[in-house]
DNA sequence: TCTATCTAGATGCATTTGCATCTATCGTCA
DNA sequence: TGACGATAGATGCAAATGCATCTAGATAGA
């Protein structure tokens, strides 16, 4: 029974799939014209910050990213090749390491943050009233995967 | 005063973000594992059927898709290598091609059409109401860019 | 008509990604 | 303890992408 699609499912597929790519790249875009790194940068940055001094594994980078594994592994080479976070080795298990993120590296993210959020209030706050923001929030949470019950 | 954005805005754009990419990647696998092509011959594919006999020119595909000039040309090169796509010299302009897709061209597009629709009616046709699927699609359409009037 | 500019499309080179696999360590169970 | 499967992370190689630039043909203006 669902095997072809209805015309309102391939109409909103086709919607979330353009738009979310269209402003994917002009986020990007932003953060290249101020000669900045990449949103993937960011959104390790991210996770780090929050992670706070104690710092995360990479494995938990990969299940809080949709990075793959060697995406991630390759991602904190460069990561820390410019300094942005360290990484340290874990007591309790020879296989791992902790990594952290830097003074740089929370400088970084901030000014990544003056751009990439002003890009979000842009593309995304200013279109739509609060109200609405809610909804698309809700719709769109029905479509994670997997499913969360909330 | 677009400067920061609202926390409603954060969340509807980080939920866009995440939620597309996990559907995408879901929509990907299926074809993999079905040993088909990328959703981005699909696309070409999808253009290219529409168009009918006539074609398109290259630069038709760079702005319909959102692919760029480049990867517009080397997915043509590696369509025509595969037989799915004929490139046809073009009478009044010297400088371009008209693609056209082959009969083999249709019958893989069929095929995928038969997973990727599948994974759409299940990704999206399954978890919303054809209500939410609409309200869903004139949300997103509202964040389009350029904004269209309609 | 000659020249400068523009447009269509291709491509060389560097970076990034995907895939498979590798090494090292961990945990479990005999 | 010793062997085996599982897990953490890295990496070689091939394919894809981004960026800049190139060539060929079109267009416009003096």
């Amino acid at each position: 029974m669902t095997g072809i699609p209805s015309p309102p499912a391939i109409k909103a597929w086709a919607r979330l799939m353009r738009v979310s790519r269209q402003l994917l790249e002009r986020a990007e875009d932003a953060l290249k014209d101020s000669g900045l790194p990449s949103l993937a940068w960011y959104d390790v940055l991210h996770e780090l910050a929050e992670a706070g001094e104690g710092g995360l594994r990479p494995f938990q980078l990969t299940e809080r990213t949709l990075f793959a594994q060697y995406n991630v592994s390759r991602l904190l080479a460069r990561l820390e090749a410019d300094g942005l976070v360290e990484k340290l080795r874990v007591a309790d298990d020879g296989r791992g390491q902790t990594v952290r993120i830097t003074g740089k590296g929370r400088e970084t993210r901030r000014r990544m943050w003056a751009v990439y959020g002003r890009s979000i209030a842009g593309l995304v706050g200013a279109r739509l009233s609060n109200d609405e923001l809610d909804a698309l929030s809700v719709l769109l949470g029905r479509l994670r995967h997997p499913a969360v019950m909330e």
